[in-house]
DNA sequence: GCAAAAGTGTTGCTAATACACCCATGC
DNA sequence: GCATGGGTGTATTAGCAACACTTTTGC
């Protein structure tokens, strides 16, 4: 199992495609809010001055969920609130010059912590649905992921990862909306939510419409998602093994 | 991207959690057919004399799948009707001594190929019900590919890559129930199956049972799988990238 | 004929959908 | 009051599970 290394080799590299719910530019002419990643300019050839996943090489002794928060942390200062393996990606012809194997992550960024975003000049927040031409083959890369989170959105209870702590459920409706890209009925939305037990009602409300108080939501973390990796729940805010 | 290497680094490898159905062992006294994997003994520390995944460091230009295709052969002589990623598993404690990331495939091969399956003394078929303690982690990457399998069988339709080209839906059924480990009713079976729009009646029969002789169907590989990564279908028995 | 599995028909339950309607707040 | 979304009730429908029943073979 042991490798002899020589001169040119493959680089292991692990990166993370972080995506939280922004409200959405004001050139855009939408009201509801839409999905947002952060990418960091490349400051080197290949593919110099484009923009790509963050990401660096894996540490010596460090376990790969560990570097994918790493990089999370050190390029938007933020704390998922779910973070799951997504894919490897080792086609020969994806970088060229060196070889490199990516091990992608992908997570979720609660409107709280969103909002205190770091950004700086090689850092920019970019919308998921109208990218540029990015950096290596990262585009397919967040075209999948965001494959993935509708997957999960639509079949799980992932959603309220991307609010605050407490929610309403109008508020969880609109994630699943503009996740999905289709309108969904507020009445059934609700029973659907409230049926699968994952919510546990709170005693404030959310005030400030022309119309009654909404009941504020949290999520009860009792309960286990799919396929979070054969380690069981990797996610939900805390915890790095 | 690049990083510079100094004295010892990490591995990578890219290893393969094989299946196929193969007559039930005479001494369980169980009619049915069960899960098996091909595994390979190791000749030396760390677990020496342990079985494990088939696999191996992963070629210079050589592509993920491919790897694993390429050890598929050389442990069994076997091409699978399905191959696809299942994890990457990176924990620095999984191998003593150097540093090993093993990307994973799994792989379902058919009863047709199977049956020409190649063993030798370090290669060694066992029953993925009741393994021994295996190297490494891979146990627990068995646990988890069982786990992927078992789904996908359940939602998706990949159980005839068990089976040969052609398939009465009886045993299409007992696929089913051997990976689910539950009964089906065959008439919702029947219908579920050819509902789903993916099997193609041919003019064949399956004689020779004290009964009505059963159709036989093949599956038409017009239509794509779910969640085969984001470079599309990967897999059904022909090319590698 | 008889056993056994192939294959078809029918019924009843569950859950999702569509949508009508009442409630409570800001203005 | 009235507009607006929060929240509840209910009829319709689609899909699935259960199971009775008919068909066609081997012996």
């Amino acid at each position: 199992m042991t490798l002899r290394r020589d001169v040119a080799t493959t680089d292991l590299a692990v990166s993370t495609v972080i995506f939280a719910l922004r409200p959405n530019d004001p050139l855009r002419r939408r009201p509801e809010p839409t999905l947002w990643l952060p990418l960091v300019r490349r400051l080197r050839e290949p593919y110099d001055d484009h923009w790509a996943l963050p990401g660096g090489p894996l540490g010596a002794e460090e376990d790969l969920p560990v570097a994918a928060r790493r990089t999370l942390v050190a390029t938007t200062g933020l704390t998922p609130k779910y973070l799951e393996q997504l894919y490897a990606f080792g086609n020969p012809a994806r970088s060229p010059g060196q070889r490199v194997v990516s091990i992608i992550y992908w997570a979720l960024v609660g409107t709280d912590e969103a909002a205190r975003a770091s950004v700086g000049q090689n850092v920019r927040w970019l919308p998921a649905d109208d990218l540029p031409a990015l950096a290596f083959d990262h585009n397919l890369i967040v075209d999948y992921a965001l494959w993935r989170l509708r997957n999960k959105v639509a079949y799980s209870r992932i959603a309220h990862a991307l609010l605050g702590q407490t929610f309403t459920l109008a508020e969880l409706r609109q994630v699943h909306e503009v996740v999905l890209g289709e309108q969904l009925d507020p009445a059934n939305f609700r029973r659907q939510a409230l049926a699968s037990g994952t919510l546990v009602a709170t005693d404030d409300k959310r005030t400030g419409g022309r119309h009654r108080p909404a009941r504020l939501y949290r999520y009860s973390d009792t309960e286990t998602l799919a396929d979070n990796g054969p380690v069981g729940p990797l996610l939900l805010s805390e915890e790095g093994s």
